[in-house]
This record gives C-alpha cells, structure tokens and sequence, in this order.
DNA sequence: TTGTACCTTAAAGTAACTTTAAGTTGTTGA
DNA sequence: TCAACAACTTAAAGTTACTTTAAGGTACAA
C-alpha cells in the first residue's frame, strides 16, 4: 500500500508537517517522491516512522536518531552498534518510568490533600506537616 | 534553611538560569530578593518548585502551570478546582507510563532483532517478516 | 473554467529552556 | 587599600522540535 502524506499521517497519528520534518532532518531517507515530486508513503516507511517514534519516546534528539538511521545505511557492519544502541535506550526508557511512577506517588499525595481539605473546607488542616508529608514521599 | 540560586539549583537538580525563567514564568511567586535583589531561596519555595516539576512531568505546560499557581493564590476558594485539576494529571501521567511500557516492547523487540542479527552474521534473516513481528508487537 | 482539495517549499512563529553578554556586589590575598 | 575572583543580576540571542503561515502547483468534479 501507498499513501499521501496526509493519509499516512493520519495513519501514523500525527500531523503532515512532523513528517515533512522528519524527512527534511532526515529521518525517513527511504520515501520516493512520484514524477510530480509528490511523496508516495508506503507500510515500509511507516515502520521506519515507528521505529523513530520510538527512539524519539525514550527521550533521543533528532540529531542522535539521524546518526541512528545512518547506522542502518551502513548495514551488517553497525548490527553490534545499533543492538548497543537500543540496550542504551532501553535503560533510558526504565528510568523514565520508574521517575514517572514516582510523580504519580506525588500527585496522589496532591489529591488526597485536596480532598481531605475539600472536606474540612480549608487548606489551612494541612499547615506545619511538611516532615510528615516528605516521611509519606520519601 | 534559605539559599542562593545556583545552592537551590543543585538542590532541585536543575540550573539556575530554569529558576529564574520559571520566577519569571510566573511559577515561583514566593520567590523573595535581599536588599540588593538577590533571590534567597527558602525550603518552602524549593517543595513549591518540587510540584511545578511533577505538573510538567505530566506534560502540563508552563501556562497551564502558572493557572495553577493562579489558582492557590485564590485560597480555599479553588480547593475543588485544584483537586479535579491534579485527578486529571493523574490520569495524564498513566497514560505517559502506558505508553512508555508499548515503547519498551518495541525497544525489546528491537533488542532480539539485533541480537539474532548478529548470531547469523547478518539482518537478511529478518527479512519478509513483517506480519510475524506485528502480530508480536500488536 | 472555476472551484476545491489536495500537494509543494520556504520561512516565520512557538515552547521551554540554554547560553551569552554586560554589568553589579561582596569577599579575599598582596 | 585595591585588584581579582566568584557569584549574583538582567536582557537578549540561540537551540530544539515542531507548528503555522504564505505563496504557489496540480488534478478532478460541476
């Protein structure tokens, strides 16, 4: 299957423009333009657009995922790279999670501040527990 | 406890130049100057700081945070608020962690792929399998 | 043939910082 | 005492990763 690029957009669940982005950045080097320069984007690229997403969730700037991508040009030659590569960003991403699960720790502590404050109809219940509240969060 | 901008930077684990963009955001009006307009930073506006960084852990941005802070300045009047606000971050942030845990599964795939790669001396093993891994990944 | 619905590029705008430039203040060693 | 140095200040420019706008090209239906 091909797509324009609204369609693949769509399909990839972001806007035509990062794609363009991308492209330019040189991220997706493997989309064919048609005789009237018109991108032709097919399931394959829409794979590579995955595998970017990806790197890019695991917090990699563009700049690093581009090097990433030229890896892959260079074929069998950069496989230990690349494997290397994706341990690294597999550690990246468990830390993001274990930090992100340490926020949500803080945003329940926030709601249930709020609402036992909701229930005595002031903030004010709260005043001086701040070695209490850092005991709960550690 | 108070401290200096560049003490409470490394304290928060940010730089000082984050500080002063988020006093000047709007995001740290606790903030109080010296008699020579030197910040003096107390324990009290480093816990403030601590939360603007869970809400934009949650991906809220800056504005949104500063109408939070906007919010507190209004006192018990905006308990209810203030509570439906961290309830909607909350689900804002489990949905960041389910998304960070589908990543993982690709990089963990990835992380195979390479690795088998590498055993067979070359990636054309994997070739023509995209309907196998899709179902894997699904 | 004239809409309208796509597509194109280039350039400007935005968010959230980061860095640089230029200047001020307070302490400290010669 | 005085120069040097560290650490503070603001304002403005730079960076990243897009997003939006502007200006124009192409294909098809009414």
């Amino acid at each position: 299957m091909e797509y324009s690029i609204s369609k693949a957009a769509k399909k990839a669940g972001i806007t035509a423009s990062t794609i363009r982005y991308y492209e330019k950045e040189g991220l997706l080097p493997s989309i064919k333009r048609n005789k009237n320069g018109i991108r032709s984007i097919t399931d394959d690229d829409l794979q590579h657009l995955r595998i970017v997403e990806c790197l890019k969730a695991t917090g990699m700037p563009i700049k690093d995922i581009r090097k990433f991508i030229d890896l892959c040009a260079e074929g069998d030659n950069s496989l230990q790279e690349r494997y290397e590569l994706f341990l690294d960003r597999k550690k990246a991403i468990q830390k993001q999670i274990a930090d992100l699960q340490k926020v949500e720790k803080v945003i329940d502590f926030k709601c249930w501040y709020y609402q036992t404050a909701i229930d005595a109809g002031t903030e004010k219940i709260h005043k001086g527990k701040d070695k209490v509240i850092s005991s709960i969060l550690q």
